[in-house]
DNA sequence: ATAGTCAAGATTTTCGAAACCACAGCGGCC
DNA sequence: GGCCGCTGTGGTTTCGAAAATCTTGACTAT
């Protein structure tokens, strides 16, 4: 269209290509929420979207219905889209709703698992321990890269749990989540071994010990909570 | 648009009216999946579903967007949508994940429910019971009144746990179990006396005893799997 | 002053056509 | 004969603008 007209396609996040411009508009919003460049509450004008990821409306607006199925974002007929509000209440709620339901996907992980699962949560958590959670040039936000392997231990301690849709459920939830992970690291002032945490969790799980690696991926989700939930409105 | 402009937007589905294009498109094309207008593994055309629907590309587009993320349809970029197939094992999965987590949320119902709960609940189990399961003109067909109730009931069983995540992924999970509920009717041979589980359910949440509801309810929804997953492809 | 009405501007929602892609059928080349 | 590339066809995806709707603020009547 302008110049070269196919180089503008093929932008990652997450080492995936996006496909169609839908995609990129969905990768590109949603970026931009977990950034911050789109406050929670704020309303979400199509013309500013369009700028943004330079396209017309109707992939910008397959873009805002696949962030509201996920719950990123909320509409209103008629009255337009808004980044969905973060608050106390929806932040126990959810991790609450993670630690039950993750919790079984890792027991059942933890039944079935063989080597291979064993050796993805080793090579998963090694890879994680050996970067900084806080980006160097500004240590209020996240290393992307950081992010990504975080993804990707939790991912892997539960990925021999036999059921895809409770799979599915998790992963939606850890999206909706990370919002809330991305924002703790502005609050967190104590000093907290997230490394450890995950350490305990892998532990557990290796050792085939149930009840020890759901609690330890209770304490580690409760962390996130007990930093934020103060700073968050009641709702 | 042509003659009275208004009147035919305000088509309702379960009691709500859709408020938008895109809203309708997505009534319609649900319950064109429903009964089996669009089978199971089927593609789905624009053309024809912009006939179905009488209206354009963009709302119906918007309309398989929210289905996908449903999971009632799924798309490969370039290559259009089709109707998600049913399988053996994606039923059994659904089940499995459901009873384990509208188990829990019974649970937490009956430990926090009042008497409006209690109240509610022997409603829309009355009202359920007055009406015979199967159409009355096609006896393979579901009653869609009935089909309302059913979820009414099932619905009012948990209105009282506290965890809006849970509820609204105990939703999203009923919504697609739905098509096989729908299908199971063709299949049922043997008798089953679907009022008597709905009343054993309802009985134990009532006397506050959370192992025996959660156990009716497991058997309640395993009763589906039993008679449709033979004719259901393994997968 | 207060509520109700209306017009203008801003914004979302929908349309119809253009651009684009996958696939099948055909013809040339090794 | 088999393989490769071209091209037409049937479909999806994206565009740019028109239509519908909401918001705002001024104006009028009570």
């Amino acid at each position: 269209m302008f110049g070269s007209a196919k180089s503008d396609i093929p932008k990652k996040v997450g080492g995936v290509p996006a496909k169609s411009r839908g995609d990129k508009a969905w990768q590109i919003l949603r970026e931009a929420i977990f950034t911050g460049r789109f406050a929670p509450g704020a309303p979400l004008r199509f013309q500013e979207m369009q700028t943004l990821c330079g396209m017309s409306v109707s992939p910008v607006r397959e873009a805002l219905t696949r962030l509201v199925a996920e719950g990123l974002v909320e509409t209103e007929h008629n009255r337009g889209y808004r980044v969905t509000p973060l608050s106390r209440g929806d932040l126990e709620d959810l991790v609450r709703t993670r630690i039950r339901l993750e919790g079984w996907a890792l027991e059942r992980a933890i039944e079935l698992g063989d080597e291979r699962w064993e050796a993805r949560i080793m090579s998963s958590l090694h890879v994680l321990s050996r970067l900084p959670r806080r980006r160097s040039a500004d240590p209020r936000l996240m290393d992307e890269e950081w992010e990504r392997r975080h993804n990707d231990f939790h991912t892997s301690l539960i990925a021999a749990c036999d059921s895809p849709t409770t799979l599915q459920i998790c992963r939606a939830l850890s999206d909706r989540a990370d919002r809330y992970r991305q924002i703790s690291l502005a609050f967190e002032t104590g000093p907290r071994d997230v490394d450890a945490e995950h350490a305990a969790i892998a532990e557990a799980a290796l050792a085939r010990d149930p009840a020890k690696a759901r609690n330890a991926l209770a304490t580690h989700y409760e962390q996130t909570t007990r930093y934020l939930s103060t700073y968050l409105a009641a709702d």
